[in-house]
RNA sequence: GGAGGCUUCGCCUAGUCCGGUCUAUGGCGCCGCACUGCUAAUGCGGUUGGGGUUCGCGCCCCUCCCGGGUUCAAAUCCCGGAGCCUCCGCCA
């Protein structure tokens, strides 16, 4: 949920960014006209219960002759204020129901536009020049007998897979090596839950225009999640944090699980787009003011690893139409994939502002001691994705691949991995 | 799966049987002031959160896990739900 006072403030600001996204600048005016009508309404029904109060207790000090009278007077207020309760509960929902509609306001400098319309910030190394025809990533890990994707689709279906011998060993290589940088950052290393209840996952914003994507159980009523994004946010719920030392940073590693409806047909060799995969994922609760700088912070940890891996990548600022409901800002490092000709998402860093923390009721105290809306921010910092890039880039013409130097230390030291 | 217990203003806690003066008790912590020639002790005062209104002081409403109900009136009575804990059973 967007700040309602900026709407009342700002229309205008809040109104340019819904263009900007490629959405209706009138869901600012729908939220305007239900704020007002909802303190119209809270108004009107305070100062009947007020009314009522004094008078229930004028009831029991009253004299018995005066009683009766009262009681009638006090039965017709009871009903009035009732009334004027339901009607605020009517705007109370509709209130909710108009704040929720309108997604983060963008940061300045973003992107109008949609999937298309991203800007490139900066491009880091070279893509490597092959004397060879390069392997694909299944090629590969099926040769160095890493990745099963036949036998994962026989035990769980299409966009399921097996890791197996160096491919396990390799994720979980480059997972502890993401885990190793964040802890040295000064992250808090989490292991979450990788099924949380519906307040949660609709207060991280995932049940909007995306909730087509997300596993739910619906025997117990829980979501399996996309992301640990969305337990790391849980995790400091209807909270009031102290952040007077600082940024609070979870590094959260978990499963994931995406359902890719919509992505028939797309990225469906390999292990680019699956059902289920691991990662380890930053997240910062902050003060809002500080939430820029620690978007930057978050965009060079990322980068951190990218350096490890040693892979080609590009930084791009995502274009507002192509951000989803809670990021006012999304910036991606994508790698280069020899076999594909191109950039693929390897991570994802975005800036939520106090939209995710005004859902999830997670404050902090400012300066003169208040209660405000604290902003949280996420960033990947290894997935599963990640091996496609290191096995293409790394690979060598027969088909062996050799393992990055940062990587080593987490491999048992193994520099390269040989075919079977 | 079965049985029982618990949930109160940051933390702990009184209050719930028997509805109104609960405008919720006390302790810890925190803040302010006073005092003692030190920031230690002591005393006094303040300290839930949300919302409405106001230039402001302030005033008002809501908030005793959540949602309903009874009633003029609910922390308190009734119904439903959630979470936590204990024990039994089952499984690992």
């Amino acid at each position: 949920m967007i700040d309602l006072r900026l709407v009342r403030e700002e229309p205008d600001f809040v109104r340019a960014s819904q263009a900007a996204r490629g959405e209706d600048p009138g869901t600012v005016d729908t939220l305007l006209a239900a704020d007002e009508r909802r303190r119209e309404a809270v108004g009107r029904a305070d100062a009947l219960r007020a009314e009522q109060k004094t008078l229930g207790k004028k009831v029991s000090s009253a004299a018995a002759d005066e009683r009766p009278s009262l009681l009638a007077r006090a039965k017709e207020l009871s009903g009035l204020a009732k009334a004027a309760e339901a009607e605020q509960a009517g705007a109370d929902v509709a209130l909710r129901a108009a704040h929720l509609a309108v997604p983060n306001v963008i940061e300045h400098g973003v992107p109008a536009g949609g999937e298309a319309d991203f800007a490139v910030l900066t491009e880091v190394g070279t893509p490597p020049q092959f004397d060879f025809t390069p392997r694909d990533h299944l090629e590969l890990g099926q040769a160095l007998g890493a990745i099963d994707t036949d036998r994962g689709a026989k035990v769980s279906g299409a966009r399921f897979y097996f890791l197996t011998g160096p491919g396990a060993l390799l994720q979980l290589a480059l997972l502890n090596m993401a885990v190793a940088q964040a802890v040295e950052s000064g992250f808090t290393p989490v292991i979450t839950p990788s099924l949380v209840r519906p307040e949660v996952m609709g207060g991280t914003g995932f049940l909007g225009a995306h909730a087509a994507e997300i596993y739910r159980l619906e025997a117990d009523d829980l979501y399996l999640v996309g992301t640990s994004e969305v337990p790391l946010a849980g995790l400091h719920m209807d909270e009031i944090l102290d952040l007077s030392g600082g940024p609070l940073r979870y590094a959260g590693w978990s499963t994931c699980y995406r359902r890719e409806a919509g992505s028939h047909g797309k990225d469906t060799k390999g292990i680019i787009r699956v059902h289920q995969f691991d990662k380890v994922e930053m997240f910062s609760y902050c003060d809002p003011a500080q939430a820029r700088d620690e978007h930057s912070r978050l965009l060079a940890w990322e980068e951190e690893m990218l350096a490890k891996v040693e892979v080609p990548y590009r930084v791009v600022d995502i274009a507002a139409g192509d951000l989803g409901s809670s990021a006012a800002r999304k910036l991606d490092c994508e790698a280069w994939i020899p076999t594909q000709g191109r950039y693929r998402e390897l991570t994802s860093t975005s800036n939520c502002t106090t939209f995710q923390a005004r859902r999830l009721n997670i404050r902090y105290r400012d300066a003169a001691g208040r209660p405000q809306a604290a902003a949280t921010l996420n960033g990947t910092l290894a997935t599963t994705r990640w091996l496609v890039a290191i096995l293409e880039n790394h690979q060598r013409p027969d088909g062996s691949v050799v393992v990055p130097a940062a990587l080593r230390p987490f491999l048992g030291g193994r520099e390269v991995l040989e075919p079977r």
